[in-house]
DNA sequence: GAGTGGTCTAGACCACCAC
DNA sequence: TGGTGGTCTAGACCACTCA
């Protein structure tokens, strides 16, 4: 029985236990959730799979439900996991999910809105810039896909995008895989590339639109627009993305909880 | 052994079983976690204060220390309790806190700033209009305290607050209270009013600056400002203050989280 | 009815803190 | 040294889903 063994005896090779010898006590269930999270990583279990049952994890790794179950449920508060009693637990995923935009905290003014109509103006490689090199763990020059789109609302624009990625991580993006694939841009990078978003850090400000900007977005030169700089970042907190979208808010507002 | 006994038998009198006889299934824990929430509320126990061990609350409850554990667990993630390890439990507060302002995400583009200072514009006793009136779920016409003041970093003005409090909670406050007050306003609610700001919701847009707002803020009329309106909730989700903040994004930005 | 996640219990032991 | 929260186990039973 796993009460009698020494203390933190790690049952599991390596894994904890980084850095000095010192009193680095990593509980069971946070190693579970890395191993998982590996798993997840190398996608033995694919978005919108299910995973193993509980049982059976405990199982493969000799331990206890209970403590498999702790691993998910940390894993589950953080939209990696979603569990569905009865049924089993499943990968997150940002394709075929109700909410069309899981990043998108862009609500209308009036009604909940038909959704919004995405249009792609150009997707090009591109060197990276000092800035958002840095912001990435990139070089300076090293290669980038730049991809710009507008999403509209009944016609009307409402957001100007324009997004920075990793060359290495997407070699084979298009216009034409962006302008042929139906749902979130994001569901795309799961199936096609294998990047999977799972947080990200948004800086807002207010700023006056430019010519370029005021004239896409329709609005008059000087109108006050939110600017969202989002840097998102895949398992184990790798940036992978870097975007910065202008928002009329005219018509619609940013959402957000606090507690 | 409660294991035997008939499912759900609600050893707690009254209190969950809302509703018609239906499958109305509320976990004890769920039922722990709402009776806690009274004791909350009703200043059992106050705020920086700990609470009883787990072990005590679960000889009171009649129940196991995990199913209290559990219901801790759910109000220490919703911010409402602080675990400390070998310490023991205690009511969340926004005095005394090391983070000045616990709801507040403004953050400066450079260093991590010294604080804010704040200055105090007025307070008045007013009639509610009625959007604000409809926020609060009070009437058009009601009782209500507004207060307007500013947040200035370095001495530079960053953010204008209009603040509407419903009059019956907040019947002693006036400018000298507030200009007494040290700390955080939310603190002073809580321990003068004992009203506990929970949660909040808020609407961030981007506006132009009208006259008076540039003025005060020193930026030119028509500047770009973010627009801050927060409808912040006491225990149960009753709303208690609306709030409009108009923040000078020159040289802070806001930050958010998605995940 | 079988399988999954969800709840609840009881008990042991560990890590952290204060006295 | 004693108390508090934190981890882990083992086992029972409940609620939900689907064939």
């Amino acid at each position: 029985m796993r009460a009698m063994a020494p203390p933190n005896s790690s049952l599991l090779d390596a894994e904890a236990q980084a850095g000095a010898a010192g009193p680095n006590f990593s509980p069971l269930y946070k190693q579970i959730k890395g191993l998982l999270t590996r798993s997840l990583q190398s996608s033995e279990w694919k978005p919108g799979e299910a995973i193993p049952s509980e049982m059976e994890l405990a199982a493969r790794y000799k331990v206890s439900q209970g403590t498999v179950r702790k691993a998910i449920d940390e894993l589950a508060a953080e939209n990696l996991l979603v569990r569905r009693q009865g049924k089993g637990t499943f990968v997150a995923t940002h394709a075929e999910q109700k909410i069309q935009y899981r990043f998108l905290r862009l609500t209308p003014d009036v009604g909940a809105g038909p959704g919004l109509e995405r249009q792609l103006l150009d997707c090009r490689r591109v060197r990276a810039p000092a800035e958002v090199a840095r912001s990435l763990g990139l070089r300076t020059g090293d290669a980038m896909v730049q991809v710009r789109r507008m999403l509209h609302a009944s016609g009307v624009p409402v957001v100007l995008d324009e997004i920075w990625l990793p060359g290495h991580l997407f070699k084979g993006l298009t216009a034409e895989r962006l302008n042929e694939h139906r749902g979130p841009m994001y569901g795309l990078f799961e199936t096609e590339f294998g990047v999977r978003m799972i947080r990200a850090e948004e800086k807002i400000r207010a700023v006056a639109a430019d010519a370029l900007s005021a004239e896409l977005l329709q609005v008059p030169p000087g109108s006050p627009l939110l600017s969202v700089e989002r840097l998102s970042h895949t398992y184990h907190d790798r940036p992978v993305e870097l975007r910065r979208g202008l928002y009329n808010t005219s018509g619609h507002f940013y959402r957000n909880e606090l507690s």
